[in-house]
DNA sequence: CTTGTTGCAATTGTATACAGTATCCAATTT
DNA sequence: AAATTGGATACTGTATACAATTGCAACAAG
């Protein structure tokens, strides 16, 4: 039997962490201790422990004694951030195509049909986002780089905010899709330089397109 | 007036850092929470939240009621380590290089002479290790990176345990420092394609050796 | 001997209480 | 009026106290 026990700490990171990308907390807006140990029932300790957690994941900034606060990130940090996650996505997607099995193919390929019909239904664009990211990193798996992979993991959640800001302003998903597929495709067919290169691209563009809307 | 206050937490951050990063505190060794309160007059709290700083950092792992221990990386793990770092070295070196400074030339210039001195004097080779550190970190400044920076920072102090290992049971440093030298002309000279080339073989290179002496 | 069970000690997780710091504003000085 | 001081307020930082969980040892049953 499993229980599957959690502290209250884990379960207030996520509560958090979730108000941040969703957009409940807006970036700049200050954490304060006591209001979320209110609102979530618990003391202000395990809301203090979650915060730490936070800022090392980036979504928090921490000031001694002045409190917690969204990150908010600029143009420019936007745009390294992606470029990060190309850099390293690419390598991890390079590593592993020789190694992907016909079962991770399907599964990434199911996560693809999901995300489809996330984007006709209204209402479910959140889980389109969360789609996305399983989709992302279903192809990096096979690569076998915990560390390198763990990374790009927090780096994708610290994107996800400004990709559903990207996904409610129209435009971005039209694009993502097709390219979602022809990346598999280049999978299958183990192009490792075609896919790179698409993917590459895939995520700079994403970058463009948002800078774009942050400036305006 | 700047009088660059510090939490009692940052104290024990940087306190328990220092003993894992020196040896103190052995790879795997279990980290108790009241021992090192008592150890350094604080109460659990600030050690606690410490150590959820230091587990963010990838020194420290923690399980819930279990307590932290002291990160034990396997030879597939230094490697994987090394080899992340080699790609986002070279990648902030790559942008780098064409915004060097003479000033920061010259600074680089000096953190290698004052590591000449620290490999000749017996006992400071800790501070090889450190100063090692500034060294890379000081051609990468000027990549304007901060995000990737700062990651690259914190792989650099978890590769540190295993460099100093490397450094006690010799060989590693004999052949560093040329390295290092070569390397600064190649940055001065504006040869990307050289430095960069020679970075990852430096770093690659390290890894091997360090490999070799756990595996023993 | 093995297996399960119970209870205890050690240790972590969390609440509460208090100490310390930043911030703002009114009173005071210049 | 502008600058400075004092103190009230609202927070964060930390200690202490208690609750919950784990691991182990002693023991009972098979």
């Amino acid at each position: 039997m499993v229980v599957e026990y959690k502290t209250r700490t884990q379960v207030v990171v996520e509560a958090i962490r979730e108000k941040i990308l969703t957009g409940a907390i807006k970036a700049g807006e200050p954490l304060r201790q006591a209001a979320l140990a209110d609102e979530l029932k618990v003391s202000r300790i395990p809301v203090r422990e979650a915060l730490l957690q936070l800022e090392a994941e980036g979504l928090v900034e921490f000031e001694a004694h002045k409190g917690a606060t969204a990150t908010k990130l600029s143009a420019e940090q936007v745009t390294e951030l992606f470029e990060l996650r190309a850099l390293l996505e690419c390598e991890l997607l390079r590593l592993a195509i020789p190694n992907l099995t016909e079962a991770e193919l399907a599964q990434s390929e199911q996560l693809l049909q999901q995300m489809a019909s996330a984007f006709h239904d209204v209402g479910t664009k959140s889980s389109w986002s969360e789609l996305n990211t399983r989709f992302h990193l279903s192809l990096y798996k096979a690569a076998d780089r915990p560390l390198t992979f763990e990374i790009v993991q927090n780096l994708i959640v610290n994107s996800d905010r400004y990709i559903r800001v990207h996904l409610l302003l129209a435009g971005g998903i039209n694009k993502a899709d097709p390219e979602h597929s022809a990346l598999l495709n280049f999978c299958r067919k183990r192009q490792v330089k075609e896919a790179c290169q698409l993917l590459h691209n895939h995520i700079t563009g994403a970058a463009k397109e948002i800078v774009n809307i942050l400036l305006k």
